[in-house]
RNA sequence: GUGGGGGUAGCUCAGCUGGUAGAGCUCCGGGUUGUGGUCCCGGCGGUCGCGGGUUCGAAUCCCGUCCUUCACCCCA
């Protein structure tokens, strides 16, 4: 019987990584806040049913990727693999249709795929995500790109380039598919077997291929890019145009197929080549048919999602935010100890981080926990200073001590280190 | 799901042409019977991932398994 271990593909955020995964978190939080995106959270599982009619039967992710069980009342529950189709059902769920559109929301969660885990996989890995619901307009698509740019920006991801490409919708999709499969059948002796079978079920799928004669074969076929609609068509220049605008690079890349069903018109990708093989930070996309497929009326949506182990891995390295106490309380013997506590928790109360001894430590050790705490101020009791009602406070960086009343202590440290509530 | 690398102290690793374990860092204590960060000394700490096999003897060789890592696949 060996220890438990944390799942495979699972791991466990110590204190200082997650000091660091905080500090992303908050600094995204702003740039949502700024760009208008209002936090939200759903259930970590859904109906099974919502990611197979929302994500698509034909999908990776469906197919042998999802966490999915019975629960006590024979409910077939999934834990949630992508955080866009539990937002459209929460949407169409309130009938978040009649708040002012389009619907912008930011989420902050783990999603589960059974997947093998390499360097940036995991089995449970988090994202967090903006949707943008409720408008077609291409502003919107342009606006979420711009978004994660800037976060990516401000926290400092580095090595990032910028893929897009258009999938078209109902009107002009369907025939390029068409188009596309012919083209393939043409050429079936230079595919690889997948492929082969890609091009009965999703040809689109074959642009992902890395096989070398499968690669030429696709790089002569024809583009979705130049078999747009003219409504599609405008759509695409105009968010290209727009992400240009806010200072960006847009690379047109006609393999980008993400592999959800939902895409239509825009998607888009960010990768840094500080990744590996897993080499996306973030990606998303337009996906106007989505809602309606889960049972919605026909509404249009666009969003991204961006792994947070991925940000981290592509992010250059971040000192460590602070976690010093303001003062560490010493106590020279037994019986001041309980007049340290009694002095940490004055300190406490006044606003100030306090720490003090807890493992029974002697004088020289305490003092060697205050300094290694990074503490600005130690303040020191002992037997003479019980007695009087003093305490001596030092200075931890000059050395420097003076002798305190106990009594209205952390009121006046509050005031000397700024911090007075 | 397929294929390559790796699993030795809390961390980073050495030891691997077989003779039952080491270093550095961390942590704790001492050097000052009441005063830190440097330095010196000492100490705690390991069923050598797990199971089986070969052998007088296995961390070391073989098989299996789990985890991890890299790539494929897919995606964040």
């Amino acid at each position: 019987m060996s220890a438990p271990r944390a799942p495979k593909g699972t791991y466990d955020l110590l204190p200082d990584e997650a000091a660091r995964r905080d500090a992303i978190v908050a600094t995204a939080a702003r740039l949502f806040a700024a760009y208008g995106y209002r936090h939200m959270v759903t259930p970590e599982f859904e109906e099974t049913g919502l990611f197979e009619r929302g994500v698509g039967e034909a999908t990776d992710i469906v197919r042998k990727e999802m966490y999915t069980f019975l629960d006590k009342g024979e409910r077939s529950l999934t834990l949630r693999p992508e955080g866009t189709a539990p937002i459209c059902r929460a949407y169409v769920e309130h009938g978040m249709h009649k708040l002012p559109q389009p619907l912008k929301v930011w989420y902050y969660c783990p999603m589960f795929r059974y997947e093998k885990p390499q360097a940036g996989r995991y089995r449970e890995h988090y994202q967090i995500g903006a949707e943008a619901i409720g408008s077609a307009d291409p502003a919107v698509d342009a606006e979420v790109i711009a978004l994660l740019a800037a976060i990516f920006a401000e926290l400092g991801v580095e090595g990032v380039t910028l893929n897009m490409n258009s999938m078209g919708d109902s009107t002009c999709r369907p025939a390029y598919v068409e188009t596309l499969r012919g083209y393939l059948r043409g050429r079936e002796g230079e595919l690889c077997g997948d492929c082969l079978e890609r091009v009965d079920i999703n040809p689109l799928r074959t642009f992902d291929c890395k096989v070398e004669s499968c690669r030429a074969v696709l790089d002569e076929a024809p583009r979705i890019v130049e078999h747009l609609c003219s409504e599609c068509r405008e759509h695409f220049d105009t968010v290209l145009a727009l992400v240009e605008r806010a200072g960006l690079e847009p690379h047109l890349d006609f393999r980008l197929v993400r592999g959800l069903d939902y895409y239509t018109r825009t998607t888009f990708e960010f990768i840094s080549d500080r990744l590996g093989a897993q080499s996306g930070v973030g990606g998303g996309g337009r996906y106007d048919g989505l809602i309606a497929q889960i049972g919605g009326a026909s509404t249009p949506g666009v969003g991204w999602g961006s792994g947070l182990e991925r940000i981290a891995l592509a992010m250059r390295d971040q000192p460590l935010p602070s976690v010093a106490p303001d003062a560490y309380v010493v106590s020279f013997s037994a019986e001041a100890r309980a007049a340290a506590f009694d002095i940490a928790q004055q300190l406490r109360g006044a606003g100030l981080a306090a720490e003090l001894d807890l493992a029974g430590r002697s004088p020289k050790g305490q003092l060697k926990q205050a300094g290694r705490s990074g503490a600005r101020l130690a303040v020191l009791l002992g037997l003479d200073e019980l007695g009087a009602g003093r305490v001596r406070v030092r200075t931890m960086d000059g050395g420097g001590e003076e002798d305190l009343a106990a009594a209205g202590l952390a009121a006046l440290l509050a005031a000397r280190l700024g911090k007075e509530s």
